[in-house]
DNA sequence: GTCTATACTTGGATAGAC
DNA sequence: GTCTATCCAAGTATAGAC
């Protein structure tokens, strides 16, 4: 009879099954994640996170201490999320140009779902509450291995790979991301990183061309 | 007699001379740029401002309306001063290795001299605190086209000129610099974007290989 | 585990004396 | 123009009922 009690409230109600099924935690950094896609870093407090979620902000502190590391958490999640979709779109790209043009798609997917935004949030805030700081560098880490790889892979038997090293690239990669993010975000205007890509993808087969004649064998 | 009340306080004391002659004003944005520059955006609170430059928090209020005008204020100061030492350093520059070699060297000094925490704390703010953003993404402008500016002249006569419009490549550039600066920030660990800067080096060569030989007159 | 109520803190902003 | 004193709002966090 006890062990019946967890699902006794259950029933119909299909909002409650759903979060016992889940979880509380899973509920509160969902509502997390939502706030600061909608209202931003700076608006996402316990009270705000609460009131997305419909549960009471003495919660937040129940299950995770802190409004700060609830934000990490959240972080994890919506990292997990993205690199597994940019690992399944980029993990067999073997061409620059092909590289390009589907993280050009999964950058658009990114923007649309509000995972960019979400990023560029946590840095900024990162930037402003500086107990952040050491947990999100933490978390861009994966990131920078990543795009090495897809680096390695692209630029393997080019002339350029011995002349370039491969991580600091992709950490110019990652930076100009991150950059042009930022900035888009600014000033609520994705355009100029739409062009970057576009311009991108126009200028890629010129690298192919230096790759394939092998004029820079020095 | 009374045109000379102005002047009545000040005598031996330096300070006191120093804030009659620059301005109240003046000294309040110092004083807001060194607090963003030693505490972070988020600590840098009016109260905070007041006891860095020791003078009344009421001040802040008085003179600029409210702190975010303040620190808008204080944006404009940085960016004047910095403006005017890339102009000097890049302004006369006109290839690709020379480019990058004063552009490191102003790099490392705006980060020993905190310019590039400001500029990374005011971009973080901005996005934290909404209403600054627009006003932050209007400061941007500035260096997009000054750098737009030093990539024409650099590219003038090279094949890949027609092929990459100079406003993606300035946008990308400037992006590359904010992003690298807050990656750099956020690990406390300023060694991946000089190492980014020795690769550039490296590499910028090569680029001026292919703009000689005419390898890509598509 | 979840709620209500509340203590405590910080910071923006203003009134009014000087 | 500058100061003291204070109001007010928002947020973190906790105590204790349920």
């Amino acid at each position: 009879m006890i062990g019946a009690t967890a699902l006794a409230k259950s029933g119909p109600n299909g909002a409650v099954a759903r979060s016992i099924r889940e979880g509380t935690r899973q509920r509160i950094v969902e509502a997390a994640v939502q706030t600061i896609k909608e209202r931003g870093f700076a608006a996402t407090s316990a009270r705000a996170i609460a009131a997305t979620g419909g549960f009471n902000q003495a919660l937040v502190f129940y299950h995770f201490g802190s409004v700060n590391d609830l934000l990490v958490a959240a972080l994890d999640h919506t990292s997990a999320v993205r690199m597994a979709r940019y690992r399944a779109a980029i993990g067999s790209v073997t061409t620059l140009p092909e590289l390009l043009s589907v993280a050009s798609e999964a950058y658009q997917e990114d923007l649309a779902g509000g995972h960019i935004k979400v990023l560029a949030e946590m840095i900024a805030g990162a930037s402003a509450i500086p107990e952040l700081g050491p947990a999100i560098a933490a978390r861009m880490e994966p990131w920078i291995s990543f795009t090495e790889e897809a680096v390695v892979r692209v630029m393997a038997g080019s002339s350029l790979g011995p002349l370039v090293p491969s991580h600091d690239l992709a950490f110019a990669i990652v930076s100009l991301y991150l950059g042009a993010a930022m900035l888009s975000h600014l000033s609520a205007d994705a355009a100029p990183a739409e062009s970057l890509f576009r311009t991108g993808a126009k200028v890629s087969p010129l690298f192919e061309l230096v790759t394939l004649r092998g004029v820079v064998d020095i």
